[in-house]
DNA sequence: ACTCTTTTCGTACTTAGTACGGCAGCTTTG
DNA sequence: CAAAGCTGCCGTACTAAGTACGAAAAGAGT
């Protein structure tokens, strides 16, 4: 006697690539992306590991299209509108895209091959700068700037020992401990000083960054339509 | 009877941590990060896989140490001496030794716990930026900023599917093939009018990031003096 | 109901990390 | 110089994970 539809947790649909990755996503979200295995994916799923294989050719795969779908939730600036305005949007966007899957950054990585949504995301940032006026050669710098800061900020934000505004100081002690020696001066001022103080937040260090590189390109705009 | 002596392409000195980690190192440059089992860096050691765990505690820790040794390749900035330069030579000298190891980048994620190389690095950025003029707080802001620009760049340089200056033309083929269709077509225009030209670097892209950021920041001093 | 197609899965092989205990050779000590 | 101990090395073997191969089950269409 089989049990039918007894489980009580599992989803238990008909699979669907779609499916597959989002319980992906799921997955690594809530457990991290070392416990995302096939096996344990399928079992989340209702199904057995093999079934997996009809979506994905296999694992290396299904992580790519795994990136594609986190570069889908990040909103995609508009070619309308001031792009300053547009640009900042999809750059916070990226950055909550890439909190929300703090695993998905490191993914980025190694996967060369991007997906629709990834292709469909860099076109429309290189649309909005060549529409405010960047000449090709200026829009590929500043893409490329843009980019590597909203990368690199996730990169950093990802191997901070805390998240929020306020867990800092569960893990300050120890680490304080290890600067008391007095080897990283600097560290340990930075640290005492500024991380380690009450109202830190990462984000506004992403802001101060941002801020400070969309100016200087702003400013770089005249020279360059010239 | 034992063979002794007669290995001729592996070395065979006692094992060290030392000796593990650089073996570590140069077996990921050649033949990538995945192909760095313990078996495989084992046989290139001359030994066996168990004798590692003598000097590792397991392939985690062992890829900390790694990342650590990487660290210890880029240029420390010294706090003497005009911080733009300083700052410049270790600038460069990060992305030097992420070029050595591209698939270093890809480990410095999900390593939480930094090394001595690492912290050293770190403290003496902080320190030149200091001696600079700058305030803990402007400080914080602008190795948060250098640091995110450098690893994003880094992590872009990985992605990118050639290398050098003149591999461009051998991948062009199929990627233009496939941005024809016209979904794409501000990616397209970069990649025709910029990025698949003869003369592209990489390089280039980054140090036109790099002076942005320098200036901005230099522009910034003054006030934040005051 | 039968056949064709699509979806799911059972079995089993391979690779990789590593626990555990043994042994060899050098070092120390009587 | 021999017995005892220590250090470094490794043989064996277990577990987990990716996935090849082919068959069973579930639908779809006539």
């Amino acid at each position: 006697m089989p049990q039918e539809t007894i489980g009580t947790s599992e989803e238990r649909s008909p699979l669907s690539k779609e499916r597959v990755l989002r319980g992906a996503i799921a997955l690594a979200d809530e457990k991290g992306l070392a416990a995302l295995t096939m096996r344990s994916l399928a079992q989340e799923l209702g199904a057995k590991p093999m079934s997996l294989y009809h979506y994905v050719a296999n694992k290396d795969e299904m992580l790519d299209g795994v990136v594609d779908l986190v570069f889908s939730e990040i909103e995609l600036p508009s070619s309308a509108g001031d792009w300053r305005v547009e640009i900042r949007r999809r750059a916070d966007s990226a950055r909550q895209a890439l909190q929300r899957h703090p695993w998905a950054t490191a993914l980025m990585e190694s996967r060369t091959t991007p997906g629709p949504a990834t292709l469909r995301h860099h076109d429309a940032i290189l649309g909005t700068l060549r529409s405010a006026g960047f000449s090709v050669k200026m829009a590929a710098h500043a893409y490329a700037l843009l980019d590597a800061y909203v990368y690199g900020s996730a990169l950093q934000e990802a191997a901070l020992p805390f998240s929020g505004p306020d867990t800092v100081a569960i893990v300050a002690e120890p680490i304080v401990q290890l600067f008391a020696e007095g080897e990283y001066p600097h560290l340990m001022e930075i640290a005492t000083e500024h991380v380690l103080k009450p109202g830190y937040d990462f984000g506004d260090e992403f802001e101060f960054g941002l801020n400070l590189i969309l100016d200087a390109l702003a400013a770089a705009l005249p020279a360059d339509q010239a």
